[in-house]
DNA sequence: TTCAAATTGTTTGATGTCAAAGTAAATGGT
DNA sequence: ACCATTTACTTTGACATCAAACAATTTGAA
C-alpha cells in the first residue's frame, strides 16, 4: 500500500467509524507528516555515504552558513537548529570525531566555548548542500513554476498560522 | 527567533553563500519538515495525559478504525503504521501492560499472533481521535473553506508525487 | 514426502533524542 | 565585596526507533 492510499483509507475508515467526528483539518495534518517524513527520509540517504546524518547535517550546514568564519557558540547553533541542548552536545562530539569541528574555548566567557568548522567540514557541508538542493529540485521538476509558487504561498500561511499559534498557545 | 523566521533566514543566507545553487524547492522541504514537526508535537501535547504517545497511539487507531472486532495481526499494523517490526513489539509490549490491548494466539498460524484492542484500549483511542481532530480543526480554523481546498489540492498533488518517486526509485 | 525458502514476531545492539540534574562561570542587587 | 541568580554547556538516565540476527513455523517445489 503506498503512502497516497495510506492516507485515503485511514480518513475514510475513521469517517465511517466515527461520522460524529470532522476529520478534514486532521487530514492535512497527517498529509504534513507523512510527506515530510519520507523527503527527509530520501534526504538522508543521499547524504549517507559523506558519513553524516540528517542533524549532524544541520549542525555543519549553520557553521557553513554563518558566513566568514563559521565560529558559533553551541547556544547559537543550538537554538538555529531546534535541537536540545543534550542533543547537540551529542552531534558535536560526533562531528569532532570526524574532524568536521573543533571546540575552542572562549577567551571572553569561559563558562562557553566556540563551535569552528575545519577546512574538511566545510567541505562536506558544501557537498552536502550541493546534493540537497539539487535533489530537492528534482523532485519538484514535475510542478510547474505557478505551481511551486501556489505552494510556497500555501506553505508561508500555514507556517504563519503555526508560529502564531506556539508563540501565543 | 520563530519557525517563520527560521525558515527564511536559512534559505537567505544559503543563497548569500551559495549564489550557484538553488534553493527554492529546497525551501519547500524545509517548509514541510517544520510545519509536521511542529504540529506533530502539538498533537502528542494533546493526548500526553492519557499516558499514550504519537507511536501508541497510531497503534490504537489502527485497531479501532478496522472496524467491528478491532483484531489485527503485528504485520497488519506495522504496515498500517509505517513502523518497523522491532518498533512495533516494543509498542505492542507498552500498550499490553496498559491493558490497552492483548496478545492472542493465531488458532491458524502458530508463528502469528492476534492483536485485540480491549474495551479499555478503544475507550482511549476514542478519546485520543475526539481531542485530536478537534485540535486541528481549531488550528485550521483561520482558514477559509477555499483555503482549505486549495491546501488539500496541492498536498494530495505533492503526496501523489513522492508516492510516485518511492515506488520508483 | 521432504526440505529449502519464505514468513512472522521477538531479541539484541546501536543510535539519537530529550528532560533533568550537574558543573562552572558571569552578573547584578545590596 | 558578597552571594544569590542567571547563563552555558555537559552528563546522566530513560525512551523510542531501527537494522540485523534469531527462533519458530508454514509453504511450496522437487
Amino acid at each position: 500500500m503506498d503512502h497516497q492510499q495510506l492516507v485515503s483509507e485511514t480518513l475514510e475508515t475513521w469517517a465511517k467509524e466515527r461520522p460524529d467526528l470532522n476529520f478534514e483539518a486532521m487530514g492535512i495534518g497527517l498529509k504534513f507528516d507523512v510527506i515530510a517524513t519520507t523527503t527527509m527520509g530520501l534526504v538522508s540517504d543521499k547524504i549517507a555515504d559523506l558519513g553524516i546524518n540528517l542533524g549532524e547535517f544541520d549542525v555543519l550546514a549553520t557553521l557553513r552558513r554563518n558566513g566568514k568564519n563559521g565560529v558559533l557558540t553551541p547556544t547559537e547553533i543550538a537554538s538555529a537548529a531546534m535541537v536540545s541542548p543534550s542533543g547537540l552536545t551529542h552531534r558535536l562530539t560526533q562531528l569532532e570525531k570526524m574532524g568536521h569541528i573543533i571546540r575552542q574555548n572562549d577567551p571572553n566567557d569561559r563558562r562557553s566555548s566556540l563551535v569552528r568548522l575545519t577546512p574538511q567540514g566545510r567541505k562536506i557541508a558544501d557537498q552536502a548542500i550541493e546534493r540537497i538542493s539539487q535533489h530537492a529540485t528534482q523532485l519538484v521538476s514535475s510542478f510547474s513554476a505557478d505551481e511551486v509558487e501556489a505552494l510556497n504561498t500555501v506553505l508561508d500561511k500555514v507556517l504563519a498560522m503555526i508560529s502564531q499559534t506556539i508563540t501565543a498557545p
